[in-house]
RNA sequence: CGGGGCGUAGCGCAGUUGGUAGCGCAUCUGGUUUGGGACCAGAGGGUCGCUGGUUCGAGUCCAGUCGCCCCGACCA
């Protein structure tokens, strides 16, 4: 992508009620804007961040045999009557309109019920199961205080995976292979080394549930964490009582403020039961299918990334998940310098990576490097005068380390060992 | 939903005892610059959140209303 013709960009200013380091650093590189409230667009930069992060969750998803499909973001009162989650007072995020012929209908905050009366229509025999549909879908909730930029939002992308399963032992299988592929998740969005899976009340059909929380100041989750087992729970059940569980006592851990990116809990047969999404088993007898559910809010993640990763020039990407690996800057207007920083963005874009090329003809040294530290690639090529001269390229990691010199002949090589 | 703060140009701000709105950044034009957010000269851009009231006159005073931010409560 060539900069001089990418439509958003940075601003040296912010608006003065922004607070959080997610949003002061994605609004003022571009990455997003802010409609309203707790209301964000994910403009190109951001988008393509978005969808970095969607990508990896959906290939570990498909990885454990998830199988996508897109729901609808209006509901119809039906299913949630059934399950008494239609009032205001049971539910109390809801969106709500009407259609032109007066009746009401919702905008989904989550998708339990709708999901649950779908599977009804495909679901009738032990053969049919088990199932693990997947979504990336908009939520709507009616929160009362958005806050803290893109980390709570009314409106947001969430992957929610359901599992529907025979029974008990098939459903805590597959419980372990998601919080598994959840680790994965983490570590290939590089927050794996910051966040916890942390036990969680579990409601009526377990004893737990687990979130995944991100260490991270900013955060508004508290958890206890005990480094020497690698235990974390979180603070509503963190008490004498479960600590006991772990052959420890309170005073083990220590207590840290995090960001909740995902959550896994089982439903049993909450849903299955008031909806009756039941299956007949070998033996003809009538079952309820047992259910369980996956969710991750790929924006908050987004928004965590750059909560944690950061200075005071900008944001860090992790490599895997930078809007760009590559930034070539061109150092001056001249003919040589523009005609180097083309060949060698075609030449990388030829060979699969991801370039953004500061070709701007009329922006200073210091402006560019500016707005690179706060685009933040991974990678940074300042094509000058002088490196055209020595034939080398001036290499430089934006998380850190003096720069490199590399000769020109060598960029690929190098740069494969530093982003594949 | 409770407490606090704030709405004046795209953004950040100033605006005195009430007298008809200004600065910086950004934008546009011309020129000079080019290794860490350049400089000079010129230009455009605002029914002062909205509604009503007081007044000869309201950005300024009063009432209401809408929106935004922070703290707390809430958060399948």
């Amino acid at each position: 992508m060539k900069q001089s013709k990418l439509f958003t960009k940075t601003s040296k200013t912010l608006p003065k009620d922004e607070v959080s380091v997610n949003s002061q650093l994605l609004l003022k590189s571009g990455f997003i804007d802010k409609e309203m409230a707790g209301v964000y667009s994910y403009l190109p930069l951001g988008h393509r961040v978005l969808n970095k992060i969607i990508g990896v969750i959906r290939e570990e998803m498909n990885a454990i045999g998830g199988q996508e499909m897109l729901l609808t973001a209006l509901q119809s009162p039906a299913a949630w009557q059934a399950t008494d989650r239609w009032d205001d007072q049971k539910m109390d995020v809801w969106f709500k309109t009407e259609l032109k012929n007066g009746s009401t209908l919702g905008l989904a905050p989550t998708h339990e019920e709708p999901l649950t009366r779908l599977m009804k229509k495909f679901i009738s025999s032990y053969k049919d199961l088990p199932a693990f549909p997947y979504q990336f879908q908009t939520k709507f909730r009616n929160e009362t205080r958005a806050k803290s930029g893109i980390l709570r939002t009314r409106e947001f992308i969430m992957k929610d995976l359901y599992s529907f399963c025979r029974n008990q032992q098939e459903l805590d299988e597959y419980y372990e292979r998601a919080k598994a592929a959840y680790v994965k998740i983490f570590d290939r969005l590089g927050l794996g080394k910051i966040t916890y899976v942390t036990f969680a009340s579990g409601g009526t059909f377990s004893k737990f549930s687990h979130e995944f929380q991100t260490l991270c100041e900013y955060g508004e989750d508290i958890i206890y964490i005990n480094e020497e087992k690698n235990i974390a729970i979180n603070r509503e059940i963190f008490n004498e009582e479960i600590t006991k569980e772990f052959g420890l006592t309170m005073a083990d851990f220590v207590e840290k403020k995090a960001i909740e990116v995902g959550n896994i809990f089982k439903l049993g047969t909450k849903f299955s039961d008031s909806l009756e999404l039941n299956y007949v088993d070998e033996s003809g007898a009538k079952q309820p299918v047992i259910m369980g559910s996956y969710g991750i809010g790929p924006g908050r993640v987004m928004g965590t990334i750059v909560e944690t990763c950061n200075d005071e020039k900008g944001i860090i990407w992790p490599k895997h998940i930078a809007p760009y690996q590559v930034h070539i800057i061109s150092l001056g207007k001249d003919e040589a310098i523009m005609q180097e920083s083309e060949r060698l963005y075609n030449l990388l874009n030829a060979s699969n990576f991801e370039v953004l090329w500061d070709d701007r003809l009329t922006v200073n040294p210091g402006a560019k490097f500016a707005d690179s530290d706060l685009i933040g690639c991974p990678v940074r090529i300042t094509v000058s005068g002088k490196n055209i001269e020595n034939k080398q390229y001036e290499i430089k990691n934006r998380a850190g380390g003096d720069a490199k010199f590399v000769p020109q002949d060598q960029i690929i090589s190098f740069l494969t060992d530093e982003l594949k």
